[in-house]
DNA sequence: CTGAAAGCGCTTACAG
DNA sequence: CTGAAAGCGCTTACAG
């Protein structure tokens, strides 16, 4: 009991495959009968004919499949990006084969080669650190592939990320400005630019700064958050903490450094302030509403795949980046002046 | 500049095809020389061929891609399940693709045209109320498919479920224990018989209890969650709360009833105690540790995947069904007695 | 030990 | 308006 293919069609309708093909394909220039035209989809429809994409992707060399590459598909950051993908791509008749890399260069070169052996049409990829020599490789052989969230350093690519450095520098400001005894920064321990340029808006921001105001940095792995998060704190926030500003560079930290701000029944924003990259429907259970930087999500996706489908149809080869605006969202966890 | 076939490597190693893809293949059986064999090895890699996967389905009839259909991929507890359904399909050699359904049948349905026509030799899919004639004709052709965290009254086919009606009932037996001036079900306005189930659990417990005890249902649609929940807490709920229980029905809901309590400063467990279906990083950020009912997302997924993919290899179509514990967590949420 | 050949299900110039 | 034929890149009986 095989599916049916459209050389049955041809021999039910007593016309070629060719014929079948065009009219299945509603090809105008060719001009085919009305009356073969009609039968043959009615043949179609009886015999429960569905086209063998696989077949067709051989002929043509395109097979409507887009690889998405994330650190971690469980990570509600992508996925709330892999959702948006999967909308915007659906739209262009596209979708979406994933994976995670896990931050691992190994494991990310190994999705992109079978996602290459599969012949997915394109690729969104969210790069590891290490995984330079790979993205070269592809862009050397012309694989159309788009980075998204982050770009590597000297790799010359298509992409999406946002303004990180230029929001954190504003933010950074803005805390400045309310005078605070102390500021701590809480990011990662890593090499990954779109998280170094984060720092880095916060040290220029801190650097310009006239007024003198206690910086620290709490710096992280990627695993192991949590505890991290919350041995650090304990040093250096105590129990009692005064008119201070905590500035973390990712949702997951926000979380780790709220639940210990909660467990220790710590005031926001009468004892401690905070800020926060991304969002999370976490931040509802936390007693303030919370100040956060707001990732243009949607577009970043429509954005990736427009500049994908791009280069798959045009084989446009532009270097293009696309940087996009975040947003301060302000809500009650910074104090409201001095 | 195409990229490499065999063609390339057979004319390279003045052999044929065939002799290229037995090696390439490390077929045993046919014993091909030695040289041969190492002159084609070293051609492939010189000339960075890499396999034509789309080729190879064609005539294999395997495309080794796995179909998943959930709710929502942006939904926690979804995108928990297909970073689990990628872990164990990749170890099997199987790469996901994914869509999402909305709840909705038709675009339900639609995906798994798409996917079918994209020759996945398999799906795993979250079915939706009304996909119930979509699944049967799955099944009438012999397409591999599993369901995964519900299933569809009538429709026989294999899957994996938790014991929605068994943890819920034994739940609810305990909050009945607790003496409790009122206990609150919060769930949803559903078909979904996976959620009907924790809602008969619910029930079973109140039928056989023999003390008195207020019973209240808040059932809400699948969107505006949170508002809904919150006008409704408000309604039944009050400011001012005593000895009062909460059961929610899935993550989502718990997060929007808790962020009700929070802005309300209802004391957990002091005023009301909360017991909710599925885990979150979110519950971190509520003063109360919350007790939760854990789903066993790992085996559900490896246990998933491994029955698909019995079907695929042996074409077993036994219409197994498993159904795995789910698990009661207790944190301080609820009460400790009387 | 190795090759010629058929075929998977399509598409698409080309010819008539 | 329609068909014969080649070909996409593989696999796999079969023959030698």
């Amino acid at each position: 009991m095989k599916r049916p293919s459209i050389k049955d069609i041809a021999k039910l309708a007593g016309v070629s495959v060719a014929t079948v093909s065009y009219v299945l394909n509603r090809k105008e220039g060719q001009r085919i009968g009305e009356e073969t035209r009609k039968k043959i989809f009615e043949i179609a429809e009886t015999i429960n004919y569905t086209p063998n994409k696989i077949a067709k992707s051989l002929k043509t060399n395109k097979t409507k499949l887009l690889g998405l590459i994330v650190a971690d598909i469980s990570n509600e950051f992508y996925s709330h990006i892999a959702r948006n993908l999967e909308d915007e791509a659906l739209r262009l008749g596209y979708t979406l084969i994933i994976g995670s890399s896990d931050e691992n260069a190994e494991k990310f070169t190994k999705l992109t080669e079978l996602f290459s052996e599969q012949q997915v049409d394109g690729m969104i990829v969210a790069p590891v650190s290490g995984s330079e020599k790979t993205l070269e490789d592809l862009i050397k052989i012309k694989y159309p592939v788009v980075t998204i969230d982050r770009y590597l350093k000297g790799v010359a690519i298509p992409g999406i990320t946002i303004d990180n450095q230029e929001i954190a520098e504003h933010t950074t400001k803005l805390l400045i400005s309310k005078d605070f005894d102390k500021i701590i920064y809480i990011g990662y321990k890593t090499e990954l630019t779109h998280l170094l340029d984060r720092q880095y808006g916060f040290e220029k921001a801190v650097r310009s700064s006239e007024k003198p105001v206690e910086i620290h940095y709490l710096l992280v792995g990627l695993e192991n958050i949590a505890r991290e998060v919350h041995v650090l704190l304990e040093k250096l926030l105590g129990k009692a903490p005064e008119n201070t500003a905590l500035y973390f560079s990712s949702n997951k930290l926000a979380v780790a450094g709220l639940s210990y701000l909660v467990k220790n029944n710590i005031k926001v924003p009468e004892q401690v302030s905070v800020v926060a990259f991304d969002e999370t429907d976490a931040y509802d259970l936390f007693p303030t509403e919370i100040t956060y930087i707001q990732q243009p999500i949607e577009e970043m996706a429509s954005e990736a795949i427009k500049l994908l489908d791009g280069q798959i149809s045009n084989y446009i080869t532009t270097e293009k980046r696309i940087t996009l605006s975040a947003k301060l969202i302000s809500k009650a966890s910074l104090k409201s002046s001095v």
